[in-house]
DNA sequence: CTATCACCTCGAGTAAGCTTTAAGTCAAGC
DNA sequence: GCTTGACTTAAAGCTTACTCGAGGTGATAG
């Protein structure tokens, strides 16, 4: 049984696709508990690398960190994190799906303005061709 | 016929749904031309509220502060602004469209979250009944 | 013994786009 | 003549999530 599953914070950090400084940035935010240390080293166990992969996870959600801290700390210990990420996720929905229409509008301008014939903003402004 | 279809900044600022002090920055930031003063107060005429819509329209694309003030100011005036845009817009629709991607996956993060049933995050990194 | 490498801490710097603050000016109303 | 409110300036501050640099440690290779 090799005593050696715990990982340097290089191999963690490849592991999860970031630089270790992050992690250990992460560290200092409260994101993460602070790991054994070897030789004043941090050494990642399969509880620690699990701690950075729910951070992945939840920063792909579109959580800040200061959300996710909230999610993980877990709020008085009444409230499993489970229950904080949806309460959350259910107010996060809403602001992900204002960025969907806002990134939609920004794709229709866009478009828009490659089939745009105008010599000028200013025509463009007064809705001349385009619009 | 009203000489005083200038509007000063607050009013120009209401129109545009910014706050003045942004008008402001905007125009330290080069994106508007200084505009005519009355007793020290600027006056916005026509063509500086259209000024400030163009921006307003860029802003809505997507494009940042500084792409905006390279569009707005032509390049060295062989090339007319609206070509500018077209070719900046080109380079745009990519980064809009990734916005798009991470969002709609965000989304589905979030989504999946809400039918979450596990009791703790473990339990979801695991993968077991969610995913 | 020395070089190399990954690691350590701490403080400062970065990006973007404003917002705030302090101190002062201007025009109108009473 | 005084107050009020909108305006002026320059400079500093804010936010988020890192990133960098300096100066130092620990383990390993030659």
């Amino acid at each position: 049984m090799a005593v050696e599953d715990e990982l340097t914070i290089g191999e963690a950090a490849r592991l999860a696709g970031v630089p270790a400084s992050t992690l250990r940035y992460w560290e200092t935010a409260g994101l993460l508990k602070a790991p054994r240390r070897v030789g004043g080293k941090r050494r990642y166990d399969r509880e620690g690398l699990q701690q950075i992969e729910m951070v992945a996870v939840a920063k792909r959600a579109g959580f800040t960190l200061a959300e996710i801290r909230v999610i993980l700390s877990g709020v008085s210990r009444r409230t499993p994190p489970s229950v904080v990420w949806r309460r959350l996720a259910s107010n996060k929905l809403p602001e992900v799906e204002q960025t969907l229409v806002e990134a939609q509008a920004m794709k229709r301008i866009l478009e828009a303005g490659l089939r745009c014939e105008c010599l000028s903003l200013e025509d463009c402004l007064s809705g001349t061709p385009c619009g």
